[in-house]
DNA sequence: CTAACCTACAACCAAATGGTTGTAGAACGT
DNA sequence: ACGTTCTACAACCATTTGGTTGTAGGTTAG
């Protein structure tokens, strides 16, 4: 998972992963896009390759590099993950503020209310 | 962005975005959980900080480290729409196979299919 | 006031990063 | 067979990163 995330944090490869993303390039093809020389392209390709965000595939003297959705989508699913923990901890709150408005009515509210500060 | 994914790009990191969205915690209450000095944390939190994963509020004399969920719904839209590059490319190649299977009814299906390389 | 605690920041160091150039091997066109 | 093209990899360099220790400033407790 460091990484994939490493692999993203710079803005020429998430610029490769979109291009082949949509279709599979050669190596050249893709360092002629960017103002550095063909090894670094190479390098950055390579770091993509180790995170699994791209595969490369032999097609005569060239190699077509081409997207891998699937390891986008792990990637999301750790973001959406802490998405989660965020709206729980909101949820209890809103259950907390919500139980203490309406004490009024019920007698006791603590005995439900001591479940969401749990380690 | 690139300070945003560099900042998920690492475990400890990770952990601790993971603990702050659930509820804020003091600088030292985070150092308390790691093998690591407590300046190592601290240079932690102000990576997150620097990519305003996470936000500190002074607390009489501890400083309150809390998530910020807005700053992860951006990294996750930009992981969707690498998602969605990469599904219309398949639909646009079913739907070239799709014409294909069907090119003897249709005379010429080459006239839409070049407003799809555009830089 | 003094001691203990939480935080900030600087200096330092080993290792990794991002770039360069140069060399070398395969595959293709003529 | 030969030159060209595409790729791989090594060596090198400046900068950044991730960790350490040490020093210093505020804040709370006694």
């Amino acid at each position: 998972m460091d990484l994939i995330f490493h692999a993203l944090a710079d803005a020429t490869r998430r610029d490769i992963v979109a291009r082949v993303l949509q279709r599979p390039h050669s190596v050249s093809e893709l360092a002629a896009g960017y103002a550095m020389s063909f090894a670094a392209v190479q390098k950055h390709v390579a770091v993509l390759e180790r995170a699994a965000l791209v595969s490369k595939e032999r097609k005569g003297r060239e190699q077509l590099v081409s997207g891998e959705v699937d390891t986008i989508a792990r990637a999301q699913e750790l973001l959406r993950g802490y998405e989660q923990l965020w709206r729980a901890r909101v949820d209890a709150i809103d259950a907390l503020l919500a139980a203490d408005t309406s004490a009024d009515t019920s007698a006791d509210t603590s005995d439900n209310s001591d479940q969401r500060d749990r380690k």
